[in-house]
RNA sequence: GGGCUCGUGGUCUAGUUGGUUAUGACGUCGCCUUGACAUGGCGGAGAUCACCGGUUCGAAUCCGGUCGGGCCCA
């Protein structure tokens, strides 16, 4: 069959996606034969669009599971999208007021919605083989119920609990803000001198931050810093409150600003939060959620904060605390994403719904250690993150477009109230609780949670749902074959998810992990918008196809980091376009039908071994998820395969002798066929449409099996020879090339002085060389020979003689000649400090030069061997003749 | 600051348990239309393997330190 001349992928490839979906071949039938295999792949939060990062890990793990499926697995590819996300409530903001909950949760669930059309678009030109069918989506109500089931689950189990707990606070805006929104500002402010008194004595601390005074718990000082060291231990009175707060040293107070010694404030910043934790100092909270002082500010109760402010340096003043004033530049933490309001942004503690984790982190390391890491050293990060947890889950989100905390509380014992299993899924801030009164202590006053889960208690759980948690399925696809995800995320999405599966199932979630690394640029930094470096995918597909960028994803290394490069597509393509070439002239070399298995020459045995080497050598990547593996194909195809074997086979195909043709071609199909189904995994839509047009194709290349390496056919011999068989004739051809003439330019007279091995490829060379005659010479051939060095193999040598290497390789230098006239005999024997030496002659290698000396040839050195070329008679006009 | 990790020609990269001449690609320079392919073939130039020290007959590889990049945490 005449396969078009070019590739064009912008044809073939949505015509087989079509296909394959058309098919369903991808659709998992869990009475199929084959051991299964189930991929928790990482959904996606639905932006609107895939970036470079999100196919660099789904060529991944589309490769593993299309590899799977060849080796006989029966694979189950679900996709799912995580769905609840703060830029999600900032987008939609913009067109819907969120004073109407209900309909701003619609208007989310509809942007979602078509965002992750456009993101299974994208999927679907990855040639992701996903069952769609199982399709998950973290808004959906099946979903939100798993989830609050699950957190029902642990409140049974007394691990949910409700604490307050600081948060980062907008007043301007009333609202609790994520890290995302947050952002520093440099301002002028004042840092404020004021003297506390201590033992009879004084000691000042500086603050930018007077009115919070009525919060403080305690004054830091360096542990090093002398004019302090004697108050350690001791404690400051306040003025104004008549308090005493202890006085304690600290590693991270810098002597350098204002006087050396800070008040702690709950909250001041997080500093204060930071060391509030760390010296189980007292909480006093001094700013409501109105953004007013309360009663703890005395006098000050009830004014705003800068008010509070002015008051407190003018009666600070008045009774001679302030003994300076200084104005200052200092980073204020505001609230500015986006066109937010860029005020400042106060911690205050407000409470929060809690997931004990601290006294379980052991559970989760033990699981983790028994999974298989890939790389095995990114289990390290896992342990480092759960030993030194010293706060619980914060679970709760002060937002509107999440899973609803699905618990009432009582607002009087703070008992959590639970709903009943069969209500779920619930939003107790709008639905009826299930019980009048407080169970505990009788109040009827009951309230709902109006908070959200925290998107990782949504994906924290994406084991169970993709393996029919409570369902029918569970026990055939839990645990989980294998994690894929990157290494950001470790001590998140995998942490919470190996914690939750296991509490909730009592086994770990999956039994392989596979990490990969972040995507950079093409300037070799973090890929991102705002740095100007990001590259669109959709872009770059509709250019080159997306085959292109499958093989420039495999090339990454497991869990590093990996730029994106533009050229690396460009050269894979050009890897299509070669290999489309050999299939196009193997088809056009193709048999006949009918069944005939011809003797393989020399160099066909030669290719089909390292071929089956080749296959054993890449199953073995693949099972390690090496998938840069596709490196070692392809300089196969393009070196041994297509420079090497193709042209030293042309003589056969174009020659008349038919038992040397037929082998020629059934080798040839064999090893496209193959390299082609090796393939596959890393370029679907290529290998489909390839195979597609061989003759005994049928059905979808995506069906068949891998091949197995056929371990009788690998043989070293076999492959020294045609090594020398190939370097015979690639010299030869690199000498033609050298003198101007064409390829198939006819030479006179071909002598070739080597070893036995080469008498079989003497037909090869000949036919490959387009030599008239040509003579295999045993022997050393009889030209004039200038022995030129003497290198040792040291690999034998060191172990022998270790420290006197050196000294024999310089003895044996000082006189080549008689070197290598002994080693023709076998042995050389030296002196060296006095002691005699006996070296074998395989223990060193002899360079030697050749010189055609007054004869009419050529010479070219090839490793041991001497080729010598009757030297054309008028260059380019003999070749043409 | 802590844990893990990476640092190889202009750029990206291979280098399994240490063996002396460090792999390949892109780019660059030169040559060549040859029965699959000029989206090709052949050749050249280009690297003190981040730096310093140690172990060893021998280190890109093992050990210690320094500097620089990445992620997460503080």
């Amino acid at each position: 069959m005449e396969l078009p001349k070019e590739y064009d992928p912008t044809v073939i490839e949505p015509k087989w996606q079509e296909r394959w979906e058309e098919a369903e071949q991808y659709r998992f039938d869990p009475d199929a034969d084959g051991q299964v295999y189930v991929l928790d792949t990482p959904p996606p939060f639905t932006s609107g669009s895939l970036h470079i990062g999100h196919l660099l890990n789904h060529t991944w793990i589309d490769i593993a599971a299309r590899y799977k499926r060849m080796r006989g697995y029966n694979v189950l590819l679900p996709q799912g999208f995580d769905c609840h996300g703060l830029p999600t409530e900032l987008a939609v903001e913009e067109m819907v007021s969120k004073r109407d909950i209900v309909k701003f949760r619609s208007a989310c669930v509809d942007w979602t919605s078509r965002c992750i059309d456009r993101m299974k678009e994208q999927f679907r030109k990855l040639g992701y083989s996903a069952d769609w069918s199982r399709e998950y989506r973290t808004m959906s109500p099946e979903y939100i119920t798993k989830v609050q089931y699950s957190l029902l689950k642990f409140n049974e189990l007394g691990l949910v609990y409700r604490k307050r707990h600081p948060v980062h606070y907008c007043w301007n805006c009333r609202t609790a803000l994520a890290k995302a929104e947050l952002g520093y500002k440099d301002e002028k402010g004042t840092l404020t001198y004021i003297r506390l008194k201590v033992d009879g004595s004084h000691l000042t601390i500086a603050t930018t931050r007077p009115e919070l005074m009525c919060a403080c718990v305690a004054v830091m000082v360096h542990p090093n810093d002398r004019r302090y060291n004697k108050y350690v231990g001791k404690t400051a009175r306040l003025p104004l409150y008549d308090r005493d707060v202890p006085i304690v040293a600290d590693e991270d107070v810098d002597p350098k600003f204002g006087t050396g010694a800070v008040y702690v404030c709950t909250y001041g910043d997080e500093q204060d939060m930071a060391w509030q934790q760390k010296y189980s100092l007292p909480m006093i909270i001094a700013i409501d959620q109105n953004g007013l002082m309360k009663e703890a500010a005395g006098r000050y109760s009830g004014m705003s904060i800068s008010e509070c402010r002015k008051r407190i340096i003018a009666d600070l003043n008045a009774m001679g605390a302030i003994t300076r004033q200084d104005a200052i530049e200092h980073r204020v933490l505001v609230h500015s994403e986006r066109s937010s309001c860029q005020k400042p942004v106060e911690l205050i503690p407000i409470p929060q719904w809690f997931i004990r984790i601290k006294d379980r982190a052991d559970d989760v390391i033990k699981a983790a250690k028994e999974m298989n890491w890939y790389p095995q050293y990114m289990f390290q990060r896992l342990v480092d993150w759960a030993e030194l947890l010293d706060w619980d889950w914060v679970i709760s989100r002060q937002r509107v477009f999440g899973t609803p905390i699905p618990f009432w509380y009582c607002g009087d014992c703070d008992n959590v109230i639970a709903p009943v299993v069969n209500d779920l899924p619930v939003n107790p801030a709008t639905d009826k609780a299930p019980v009048d009164a407080c169970p505990s202590c009788g109040s009827k006053n009951i309230k709902g949670s109006i908070d959200v889960c925290d998107c990782w208690v949504d994906s924290s759980i994406t084991p169970l749902i993709a393996s029919d948690w409570l369902g029918d399925g569970f026990d055939g696809l839990y645990p989980m074959s294998i994690r894929p995800q990157g290494y950001e995320i470790i001590r998140t999405w995998l942490f919470y998810t190996i914690y939750c599966c296991l509490v909730l199932t009592g086994k770990p979630p999956f039994r392989d992990v596979l990490v990969n690394g972040m995507v950079q640029g093409e300037d070799g930094k973090k890929m991102s918008k705002s740095m100007g470096n990001a590259i669109e995918p959709d872009e770059i597909i509709a250019e080159f196809g997306v085959d292109p960028i499958r093989q420039w994803a495999a090339g990454g290394t497991l869990g590093e980091d990996y730029p994106f490069e533009l050229k690396e597509v460009v050269h894979s393509r050009r890897f299509l376009t070669k290999t489309w070439n050999i299939v196009r002239f193997c088809l056009s070399h193709d048999l006949d039908t009918t069944p005939y298995k011809p003797e393989p020459n020399v160099i066909d045995r030669w290719i089909l071994s390292k071929l089956n080497r080749l296959i054993m050598e890449v199953t073995a990547d693949l099972d390690g998820y090496e998938f840069k593996t596709i490196k070692k194909m392809r300089n196969f195809i393009w070196n041994e395969l297509a420079d090497n074997y193709i042209e030293m086979i042309k003589y056969r195909l174009y020659g008349d002798d038919p038992d040397a043709k037929a082998a020629a071609q059934h080798t040839l199909r064999s090893v496209v066929n193959t390299m082609l189904l090796m393939l596959a995994p890393f370029i679907p839509h290529f290998a489909e449409e390839s195979y597609s047009h061989c003759s005994n194709s049928q059905g979808s290349i995506h069906l068949c099996k891998w091949p197995e390496a056929d371990e009788s056919l690998i043989d070293h011999e076999i492959e020294a020879c045609g090594d020398s068989i190939r370097d015979a004739t690639g010299a030869i051809r690199r000498y033609k090339a050298e003198n101007g003439m064409p390829l198939n330019a006819e030479l006179e007279r071909v002598e070739i002085y080597a070893g036995d091995e080469l008498i079989h490829g003497i037909d090869d060379i000949k036919g490959t060389a387009c030599a008239k005659n040509i003579d295999i010479v045993k022997g050393a051939p009889e030209f004039e020979e200038r022995i030129v060095d003497i290198e040792p193999k040291m690999g034998i040598l060191g172990p022998l003689y270790r420290g006197k290497v050196s000294a024999i390789m310089e003895a044996l230098k000082s006189d080549l000649p008689r070197a290598a006239e002994q080693a023709k005999a076998g042995a050389i024997s030296i002196e060296v400090d006095g002691e005699a030496i006996e070296l074998d002659a395989g223990s060193i290698e002899i360079k030697k030069e050749f010189i055609s000396k007054g004869r009419a040839v050529d010479v070219l050195q090839v490793g041991d061997m001497v080729i010598a070329i009757a030297k054309p008679k008028r260059g380019r006009q003999a070749a043409m003749s």
